[in-house]
DNA sequence: TTATTTGTACAGACCGTTCTGTTTGAGTAT
DNA sequence: ATACTCAAACAGAACGGTCTGTACAAATAA
């Protein structure tokens, strides 16, 4: 009953790796030898390849939404819409100097998202919780008059998550963010009222 | 010279077949089987199974170029505007009933494009491909009065297809479009001139 | 003939998973 | 305290399957 791997520990370094590498390129192998287990206490721990990969969701999405919630609530002497649109173009800047990989949602759900229901599921309710997060901000800046309130705050978050993943995917395959960060810009210079 | 295979009737089969699959669920035995080659015939033809993909990548954006252009430039009495929204709401109405696996391109660029060089940069000359086919509408369009001016009209269709390529993502993990449909409409109300 | 194309078997690597046996340590009885 | 029990945790070899790519002979064309 001594258990010397921490699941959290080994999800969270497992999940690191699937950011790099992907699934299907991420073998059980490579996760054993970086996190120094061996496949008996794999699979002791975890029932298959596919089951990890949901708890690294969970773990991901859990993460991420506390950071968008702690990021999107710092700085708050700045408009909230000024708040809204450095979390994204800084998304686009920081993350591509670590590596190019962009979103491990945005990846999972283009490389497994349409084959397998579970994990479709999963990824989707992690979108969904970082629409919540975000949604409360948009409606911060639709009440200071910043974001036309002509729409609903859920439908424009949505509309700039998708945005931000749409060009997040070509800017992973050009290898280049500029265009994806003008892409960002012009969409919040576009809702932004009183142009 | 007895060449029993056209080489674009396979790759258009092949192609086909990564739609709905991806790149790596999809073996060389697999093409072979419903293309009715034999393992000699694919490598005498092709160089590996990343050149076969490269070489459908190049088919699929000739192809979809042509229909690209063909769909925005019928229906001429139809202003522009109109003609660009149909085009996207349609791509995301009658796609997903035949199969949820969204757009060829968007899919390997997010499977391969982060990890092969070659992949990546044939994908992304194809979404180059698209915008190019797309922009002279927009183009029309701001000539038209229906969309805003202010922006250039590359910008604009980087963001329209960043947009769609989102949302696609999320409708086929979520199984459901209409999110993805009333993103779109967003994004082509909000940019509308004289909303 | 000579060169090219095709069919098939197979090499060799890799994958996720299972299997057997071992270790570990808390609980229990002595 | 000491010995025994037992179930969870672990180690790592082995398995069955899949994969891409190759070898090479047979078939076909030039």
């Amino acid at each position: 009953m001594n258990i010397k791997h921490d699941k959290e520990n080994v999800l969270k370094t497992g999940l690191s790796l699937f950011c790099n590498k992907g699934y299907n390129s991420l073998g059980i192998d490579e996760i054993c030898k970086v996190t120094g287990m061996t496949k008996g206490a794999f699979y002791n721990a975890f029932k298959s390849k596919e089951q990890f990969l949901i708890e690294a969701i969970l773990l991901y999405a859990k993460n991420n939404v506390n950071r968008i919630k702690t990021q999107l609530k710092s700085n708050t002497d700045k408009p909230a819409f000024e708040r809204l649109f450095q979390f994204y173009i800084n998304m686009l800047e920081v993350q591509p100097k670590v590596n190019f990989m962009g979103c491990f949602i945005n990846n999972i759900m283009s490389e497994l998202g349409a084959a397998n229901d579970k994990v479709g599921l999963a990824s989707t309710q992690a979108f969904d919780e970082f629409i919540d997060a975000i949604e409360s901000t948009v409606k911060d800046a639709q009440q200071n008059n910043e974001l036309s309130s002509e729409w609903n705050s859920r439908q424009i978050t949505e509309l700039f998550h998708s945005t931000f993943y749409g060009s997040l995917t070509r800017a992973k395959s050009s290898r280049d963010n500029q265009q994806s960060i003008n892409t960002m810009k012009l969409l919040f210079d576009n809702l932004k009222t009183n142009k």
